[in-house]
RNA sequence: GGCCCCGUGGUGUAGCGGCCUAACACGCCACCCUGUCAAGGUGGAGACCGGCGGUUCGAAUCCGCUCGGGGUCGCCA
């Protein structure tokens, strides 16, 4: 940085190579050491750290005797010459550890109340404090890491995708409301009384409009919003690399991303393992091993089907399983054998509150081929029989001391509650390595999925998703079985972004729209801008979108995307710092024509 | 909407029916101390235990409701 009117140079950056110079440093006082005589100040700013040594006495400029006065956090500008420790008075545990400032001016900039709470990466701090106070909160080197690394996430992508001729577009946040998918968030309309803009989801139609005018490659680091429930990888808006490709095919994509995933990667977290070329599976080999279209890859624990050694079994639970359309599936937990009954029902606690009805579990003591009935534990032996267990284990290709458990019931069910027992077990037994990143694509999503009540069909990714050419004569016959032409990224368990090749015929659109069951009608008020636009020689076209937030947290090794959002909001969706969501005044409403129809409810804490 | 966990001085915890007019650490305040770097020493201030209502002779400790926070299932085209 150029040398500054109120600082030379960088708290942090000061080094051997500075000694003899005449500095000015300016930052916070991080901590004060007061030996009556002399007096040390660790002057903290972005950079980090530097000891500053302030000498009081009847030589020295008579500004340095404010450092009496001077606490925590007060803001300091201090003028004075670097010089280089003697070797006993050296810190190795700071970056400018060799050097030290001998003060000879010193200005208090501003002063300071103590802080709420410590500025220490090692203090573990309630969260709604930590946002009420989210700027003393920034000063915490953990989180100035997070938010230089989320800029190094964009500064990559804007330099990897400008090197390829994209463009960025800025499309708008103020767009039309759209009842699929997500809840919108609604800005009311001062002129249009009774209408709304929406905050959008994602600027999908936007870049498909883009596309269509002929920009071919357009990318965006766009802000989306989504009112719905938040999660710890969740927040109601966030951020996504948004990009869109004109006369693309599936693989231009993901290779395009593959590439992009590896660079930033690399990057800007050089010491992580990543396994290349991504893996790749398709939607219903995942799911059945994995019972997710997300699973963590760095470690097995796939799940087996055991349907049909237990069909015909005496066991009621799993035979009436089965006759309703379900099956009966297994996962492995290594070593699971010696856990006590009571560690054992833990499990069957987790699978209920996923909605299983219950868990069946095996013990091995024995290799299960030759078990006897002496070397297993399981509720059910008697009722499935030695031979049934044994093939259960051999199947589930346990070893001896393995526990096997078993979950009947329809595939939801059972994926929902495999995929959470797998994420616990290799939870307890510490399965995954924070020093890998492992990348995968999921492929040929199914393109239609039935709504609640398993009345109508809906988009599974989104109604523009392009049907498999080989699947599209399944239009009228079985639409169930039409893949889409979608396809996701995951890493380590997190869904980083998904993407699809889109209908560019206004025909197909069209019929897809009545597949959903939109009417002509109704498609003409809600999608007639995007079916005339095809009508106009619209391109073929495909696009992505990344989360970033979540590809920033997994660079930064946090489980949270509250730790690299600088202003996050709790997980009612509020913002301790600002009050936001707040009532307004009464005359705002009526300029908007909006009438409550309760009073609002004010909460205390 | 469901389930689970949490709520004690500024911060983090302990206490889990009477010993609590609440303890410990850090922080804070004052004084001492010229080399420390999580400085040190001496002294001191600071919470009525998220809120409301019950049970009890007696509650921070038990129960109910409620508010706030977190995790999660549903939800997230």
């Amino acid at each position: 940085m150029r040398d500054g009117v109120l600082k030379t140079h960088n708290c942090g950056d000061l080094r051997a190579q500075h000694v003899g110079q005449e500095v000015t440093l300016a930052g916070w006082v991080h901590r004060r050491r007061d030996h009556g005589g002399v007096t040390f100040i660790d002057l903290r700013d972005r950079a980090g750290l530097v000891q500053v040594v302030l000498r009081p006495d009847a030589a020295a400029d008579a500004s340095l005797e404010a450092v009496a006065g001077v606490r925590s956090e007060y803001v300091l500008r201090i003028t004075g010459a670097v010089v280089e420790r003697s070797d006993e008075a050296k810190n190795p545990n700071l970056a400018s550890g060799d050097v030290e400032l001998q003060a000879t001016t010193l200005e208090v900039l501003n002063e300071a109340k103590t802080p709420p709470f410590a500025i220490s990466d090692d203090i573990d701090v309630d969260e709604t404090l930590r946002l009420e106070y989210r700027y003393i909160d920034l000063r915490r080197p953990a989180m100035v890491r997070a938010i230089e690394m989320r800029h190094g996430v964009n500064q990559y992508i804007r330099n990897f995708m400008t090197e390829r001729a994209f463009s960025e577009v800025e499309t708008p946040i103020m767009v039309a409301a759209t009842p699929e998918g997500a809840r919108d968030y609604l800005v009311p309309s001062r002129l249009h009384h009774g209408s709304f803009y929406a905050l959008p989801q994602s600027p999908q139609q936007l870049k498909q409009l883009l596309m269509v005018g002929g920009l071919e490659r357009y990318f965006q680091i766009a802000r989306c919003f989504r009112d719905e429930d938040l999660r710890a990888d969740r927040q109601p808006e966030f951020t996504q690399l948004d990009l869109e490709v004109s006369f693309v095919e599936e693989e231009d994509i993901l290779s395009l991303l593959e590439e992009m995933f590896i660079g930033l990667t690399r990057s800007l977290r050089m010491d992580l393992n990543v396994p290349t070329p991504f893996p790749r599976f398709t939607y219903a080999d995942i799911m059945e091993r994995f019972g997710s279209d997300k699973p963590d890859l760095r470690y097995g624990l796939e799940l087996s089907d055991c349907s049909d050694l237990v069909r015909d079994s005496e066991f009621g639970v799993f035979r009436g399983a089965i006759e309703s359309g379900g099956r009966v599936r297994a996962i492995v937990m290594p070593g699971g054998a010696e856990l006590s009954r009571k560690r054992v029902e833990e499990f069957t606690a987790l699978a209920k509150t996923m909605g299983a009805k219950g868990l069946v579990s095996i013990q091995f003591t024995a290799p299960p081929a030759d078990a006897t009935e002496d070397d297993v534990r399981s509720p059910v032996l008697r009722h499935l029989g030695l031979e049934t267990v044994q093939a259960i284990g051999t199947r589930c290709d346990a070893k001896s001391g393995d526990l096997v458990l078993l979950a009947a019931d329809v595939d939801g069910v059972v994926n929902t509650v495999l995929d959470g027992l797998r994420r616990e077990i290799a939870s307890r037994l510490d399965l995954a390595s924070p020093d890998i990143l492992q990348y995968a694509w999921v492929t040929d999503f199914p393109m239609f999925e039935r709504d609640e009540q398993g009345g109508r069909w809906n988009a599974q990714h989104h109604p523009f998703t392009a049907p498999l050419r080989a699947d599209e004569s399944l239009l009228d016959s079985d639409p169930a079985r039409i893949r889409a032409r979608a396809y996701d990224c995951i890493a380590n368990g997190y869904e980083l972004g998904s993407g699809s090749i889109r209908i560019h015929q206004r025909a197909l659109q069209s019929r897809i729209f009545h597949l959903l069951g939109i009417g002509a009608e109704e498609q003409e008020a809600r999608f007639g801008h995007m079916l005339r636009a095809f009508e106009y020689g619209a391109p073929p076209h495909g696009g992505f979108a990344v989360g970033l937030d979540r590809v920033v947290m997994l660079l930064m090794g946090v489980e949270n995307i509250r730790e690299v959002i600088a202003f996050p909001k709790t997980q009612s969706a509020t913002d301790p710092l600002t009050g936001a969501p707040s009532t307004v005044a009464s005359d705002q409403l009526d300029e908007l024509g909006i009438r409550l129809a309760a009073p609002p409810v004010l909460h205390d804490m």
